[in-house]
DNA sequence: AAGATATTTCAACAATTACTGAAAATTCAG
DNA sequence: CTGAATTTTCAGTAATTGTTGAAATATCTT
């Protein structure tokens, strides 16, 4: 399997950008060549087109295997296993935010929320647990407003972003419905 | 400068979080510092208070200057630079993303746009400019919203935030008053 | 169960990235 | 302009991370 020149400036770039973001290069190829891929690959493929050891490339399959980003099937009639990346580029990318959430977000939130239950002994962590207090609160502001997002399905996601800062305006009549009902209205603050 | 065991705990998860975002420890380590840090540092007291070489800790804040996430000021009566991080969280945040952004996703969708305008040749060419526009569109949906949605005041924001995916409430809202106007109204679709 | 095919593991090696000390460059006070 | 204080550069080295082939393991077929 060879790749035609406009795959593999693909490739090669989302490879590059991959070990830009923690990501090694292997991997990132071996991803950005299952999405493009019109069917499933198998390993000896990938490592064919890509240039990679059979190994590099079975350590590249078990890494994106474990971020749930690449599908495993079988082709009747042969043994060997296929790969291949989901359809939905939204799916993929909720697919992502969940894993890094997992991996990254919740162990910093959790390093956080120990720091902050120290007794500060100094008026230095008087100070940093003030700063690590506003870094919580941002990081969980924004995490759970992006699950409480995701959840909504493709469309409403869409039409929502297309939408942009115009959203503002919810608030406005939000705020005037409130003032004209003496502001006794629900409010969502979860904090 | 020796740091208490908590901002030490924070400092070494920073630096820790830092290099699976392709962004070195040292670097990670300095800005953590610098986070918690009551008032401004020089690069003399970085350097000991995490064990760096004093070369390294140069290097690190030129780093940090590029990203914008440092102020560089003087202290009346001392020759020595002192480096700060931003106040605001959100404002940091904020240079954060766009930094990313300039960094990242616009030389990501300049490849994309060019992988498009090539006249497929191949059945497996056409088939991979179809996923490079699903792709494409995505990150160009997602950047410009998110653009979008920064320019609003970080109070704003937060009230935007707090209210999570109930925001598709107006999105039904703007549904049925187009619905009861013919929906002639205005569209803010960009694309 | 044997043999063929396919996949994974892992120790050795390669490549990349991080870090340092010494030297060079810059800045400032007198 | 001189020289002391400070910062930056950079070549050499250390540490980390990536890659491979060979061996081990697993899976299927007959």
């Amino acid at each position: 399997m060879l790749m035609s020149p406009l795959i593999q400036t693909f490739v090669l770039h989302f490879g590059e950008m991959g070990s830009r973001w923690g990501i090694n290069r292997t991997v990132g190829q071996i991803y950005a060549l299952l999405f493009v891929a019109e069917r499933p690959l198998n390993a000896d493929e990938m490592a064919e087109a890509l240039g990679f050891s059979r190994s590099n490339i079975s350590m590249g399959l078990k890494e994106l295997m474990s971020w749930r980003l690449v599908k495993l099937q079988h082709l009747p009639g042969d043994r060997r296993e296929y790969f291949s990346a989901p359809e939905d580029v939204w799916a993929i990318f909720r697919t992502l935010a969940e894993e890094r959430r997992k991996r990254e977000i919740d162990p910093t939130l959790s390093m956080l929320r120990d720091a902050l239950l120290a007794e500060p002994a100094t008026s230095a962590e008087k100070h940093a647990q003030g700063r690590l207090r506003e870094m919580h609160d941002l990081i969980e502001l924004t995490t759970d407003w992006f699950s409480d997002v995701q959840k909504l399905d493709s469309k409403t996601l869409m039409q929502l972003m297309k939408l942009g800062g115009k959203v503002t305006k919810f608030l406005e009549i939000k705020d005037k419905l409130l003032l004209g009902m003496g502001s006794k209205g629900e409010d969502d603050n979860k904090h």
